[in-house]
DNA sequence: ATCATAATGGCACTGAGTGTCGAAGGAGGA
DNA sequence: TCCTCCTTCGACACTCAGTGCCATTATGAT
């Protein structure tokens, strides 16, 4: 759903293409020296062109591969949300609804031990940095929209009712609490802190 | 605190200023011809330029009365905080955490009937094109930052805490949640969807 | 009239993002 | 081998937001 279509056909260039002059870069690749180059001198302090005279391309090139600085810091933001929005479509009945979506956002942010401190660095990024900040948003509002339609679907109304809406924005605020302490703390470990963030939730706030 | 040192000294050119030459225009007068153009041809395709000369205004003195286009359409955002931040500290410690927060964002968003249609427009740009929705996150965290100290205060924690963290992000959901609510029916009222809104998380969003 | 002061606005610059178009570089067929 | 096709590449030029710099302008005070 966000994914552009970047050169080669598919989010990297491992699939070899039948026709035409083959990618020079992958996204993958334009990741890699692009966070680098942010850890070291800072996001709004690199350039586009720096980042892709670091990569070997030329500035117009790297809006092929995304359409802006901003989308190269969410990597495969996208096919998580389905994963969540198949996960929550699949689960019983019986399973009360903020339960459900407590497992759901548990779920969708758990990570492979060897990944954590990649997710680290780009989640201090989105939290961080002030322009990443703001772009955030946008893309929260497609996780919200998934939890949206769950809630929607449990309670038989429409995504656009008010309770669905309100359980959307502040599963996403719950999550987003849980980031931030996870970010601030040094050792905490984010599974928790997101399950804690959901129960206060389920509890109203109290 | 969000306010720009704006020529005439204030917000607006009505209080004479003493030396120097005198401000061509005044934030307000901006507004009002920015929001027009705004509203024929959309906030995207305003240009600073079109604003600045509708205004007989130079290019370069448009950013001595707001450091940007986005800033232009949120008004007196920051004198509301204050508004909002005192209110919630004069609250009588009988009354319990969430209904205080209820209220006092029920209380922040009240407005003079005369001013309804204006504000419907504000919040329709600010919550519809995506520029200020990305924006809005960044004015959003002062907003939350309140409502975390008062719960804070409350319950003897600091506010970058999970709980008052939790609870700015969930009460400042639900109140986004209502907006769009607010925005989409014709003749609802606010007050009442706010109400609601942040009674259903009250209730653990059940 | 002259001076101090503060706002104005023009100019030039950086940096993101976009449209266009010719060149490059592979694969497959003649 | 050579030609053709197809796709990516990258250069150029452009718009627009935002910023630093500085001469100009309009006022009140002396």
């Amino acid at each position: 759903m966000t994914d552009l279509v970047a050169p080669g056909g598919g989010a990297r260039a491992e699939r070899s293409h039948r026709l035409g002059r083959p990618p020079s870069t992958s996204r993958a690749e334009l990741e890699e020296v692009a966070l680098r180059l942010f850890a070291e001198r800072g996001f709004d302090e690199t350039s586009v062109e720096d980042i892709a005279a670091a990569a070997g391309i030329g500035r117009r090139t790297f809006f092929r591969y995304y359409p802006s600085k901003l989308d190269l810091v969410w990597g495969d933001f996208g096919a998580g949300l389905d994963d969540m929005r198949t996960r929550l479509a699949a689960t019983p009945p019986e399973v009360p609804t903020m339960q459900a979506v407590r497992a759901g956002v548990v779920e969708f942010n758990r990570i492979p031990q060897e990944k954590v401190e990649q997710h680290r660095r780009r989640l201090g990024l989105i939290l961080g940095v002030s322009t990443l900040v703001a772009n955030s948003t946008l893309r929260f509002s497609q996780w919200r929209e998934v939890i949206a339609e769950f809630v929607a679907a449990r309670t038989g109304c429409r995504p656009d009712d008010l309770l669905p809406r309100v359980v959307g924005h502040c599963a996403l605020g719950a999550a987003v609490a849980a980031y931030e302490g996870w970010l601030q703390g040094a050792g905490t470990d984010l599974a928790a802190m997101l399950d804690e963030a959901l129960r206060l939730l389920a509890d109203g706030c109290t």
